[in-house]
DNA sequence: ATTTTCTGTGAAATCGGTTTCCCGGGGGCC
DNA sequence: GGCCCCCGGGAAACCGATTTCACAGAAAAT
């Protein structure tokens, strides 16, 4: 392990010229930046960044904390953020939390403990602590998708309501006047936004809105699109409230022999990357993942460059994508 | 910011009583103990990992390089590797590497001056200088699903030529003599023993290969499997190298009117948790990734633990998992 | 009663960097 | 020629923990 003071001896000057040298301080003398930059190479010197970090109190990795890396919607997340952080040379600490408050704590302590540079925080439970915790010292931390208790937070989410409204009128202006919301743990913020959407755009309507209760999950779904169909009376047109739960749901449809669009039209919330490429492909109304990555790594960067101070809330609207699965194409929909 | 020294002000302690009583020394008075805790609760004190890990040389993140965490094989594997760490109370340094070797390199480097407890590196090139970095320093590494040029590292893969072999027989006992491998890049590990898996198998049954060649991505299959439809002779079976070219595959047969597994018997390689609810199930041999994943840490800790100091290597059947698209369900290919 | 051995605690060194502070010398200005 | 300022560089402090080492005082041994 070859060490500053080693690299200042092999160059014949103090450990202070090398970190000035290495950390392109100008008022080096050329003479001593060329024997600095021999020594280095000569011993294969790299710095030790945890000594670094712990001196400036600055880190470069960012914690990015979720429900579920395997959930298509946070592997995207993950995706983008990455792919912004790497160009400003930050990493990314990948917390799974798994639902479980618990979870969530324990690692927003940790990554409070870790000091790193800031929080994208995909919540499961409003952590208000230790948010606290995190800002507290001076971490700052971006709520992602749902809000979080903590008043400081910066917020970067999707109208979930409005996002349901476009997928449920779309349906309703193809003529559907039976439309069902398989819907998702409306014990989250999330969930319960969206049922309001489609309840709401049921009823302006005149329509009475009919809800297949399940939890976000594949089998959840396949399990509650079993039940709706044993029902006597079969919707003709489906909103899914995720896109797990659209896995399920066709499934579900598969083994009673019914196809969408004609059997049932669909519409589906999340747009993972092989929407696409189901059978039928599916149309969906999408939350415009990477642009709200690039949000909260924004709001991040104001915050830790110290632009801001007042925090922010985002709210970005979802987006139609139109395929297949809806039935008609109709353009003045669109 | 509460340290050490001020808990140890308020308890009237020194700073190493403090640590000591933190860290667990049984040999503190439990008059001390008692004043550490009740200073600790007070201040609010919680220690810096930064300092910490910095004196002890010794981290709690381990590092996991892959080439794409959007891709359900990575996820998977990027899950189980979190829930097997989260319980040794280490967290995880996640790193996309998009199949570049300049930010594989990048990352390797960041992780080595990070001085990492350990690294599982999926490889995308064989990145021999730098693993040399990181084994140098102590750091133990770990190849997933395909090796590394460096012969210190551990090892664990799938015996993807057996796995190909596995797919391929399936049809061949199923009937099909004139069965596809829809291949991808046969320029890395990976894509080349499938291959291989594939051809032997073909050969030695007395057929001769034929290949699609695509890039391991949806719409590379896509493409591929378009031109291989428009050709005279059309198959009646097929391999497909991986998951996302499943995908692909569907898509494309649907667009021609073609239905597995009647028109097309169909067998992949890979299993996303979305396998068994396509239209229709997939059939796929299928890494052990979550076995693979515990075998990669348990290697990580072995190394860590000082247990063992000579490289191993793991190899992991893949799984047959019989659905339906590969057609007649004769129990004695099971 | 005196020496020896523990035992528990604090002072100080340490991890590996960065940054402040200070100092010698050269150039510019009067 | 004398004074001041600026420039480049080193010594030492510092970040916040852990760990070594030394040392009181009590307990045990002689």
């Amino acid at each position: 392990m070859v060490t500053i003071s080693q690299v200042a001896e092999h160059a014949g000057v103090s450990p202070a010229t090398v970190s000035r040298v290495l950390n392109g301080d100008e008022r080096v003398g050329d003479e001593y930046k060329q024997r600095v930059h021999d020594a280095v190479a000569a011993l294969g010197y790299r710095p030790n960044r945890l000594a670094r970090s712990l001196r400036t109190q600055r880190r470069s990795a960012i914690g990015v904390v979720v429900s579920d890396i395997e959930n298509p919607h946070f592997s995207e997340m993950v995706r983008a953020v990455e792919d912004l952080a790497y160009g400003a040379g930050h990493h990314l600490l990948v917390c799974n939390t798994d639902e479980s408050a618990e979870k969530q704590r324990t690692y927003l302590e940790m990554l409070a403990d870790e000091h790193v540079l800031g929080v994208i925080l995909s919540p499961s439970h409003p952590a208000g602590e230790e948010i606290g915790l995190l800002i507290d010292r001076g971490i700052p931390v971006v709520a992602f998708d749902r809000e979080v208790s903590d008043q400081r937070a910066d917020v970067v989410i999707a109208d979930n309501v409005k996002g349901a409204r476009t997928a449920t009128e779309l349906l309703l202006r193809a003529g559907h006047t039976d439309v069902v919301y398989v819907g998702g743990r409306s014990d989250v913020e999330t969930g319960a936004e969206r049922l309001d959407g489609y309840a709401l755009t049921m009823r302006r309507a005149g329509l009475v809105p009919r809800v297949a209760e399940a939890d976000f999950r594949i089998e959840g779904a396949r399990a509650a699109m079993t039940e709706l169909l044993a029902a006597p009376q079969r919707p003709t047109a489906l909103v899914v409230a995720n896109n797990l739960m659209t896995v399920g749901v066709l499934a579900a449809m598969r083994e009673h022999g019914l196809r969408a669009p004609d059997d049932l039209a669909l519409v589906g919330i999340d747009d993972p990357f092989w929407a696409p490429y189901l059978d039928p492909p599916l149309t969906v109304v999408a939350q415009p993942v990477r642009k709200m990555a690039a949000d909260a790594m924004e709001l991040l960067h104001d915050r830790v460059s110290g632009r801001r101070t007042e925090p922010r809330r985002i709210v970005h609207p979802f987006e139609l994508r139109r395929r297949v699965s809806c039935g008609t194409a109709d353009p003045t929909t669109q």
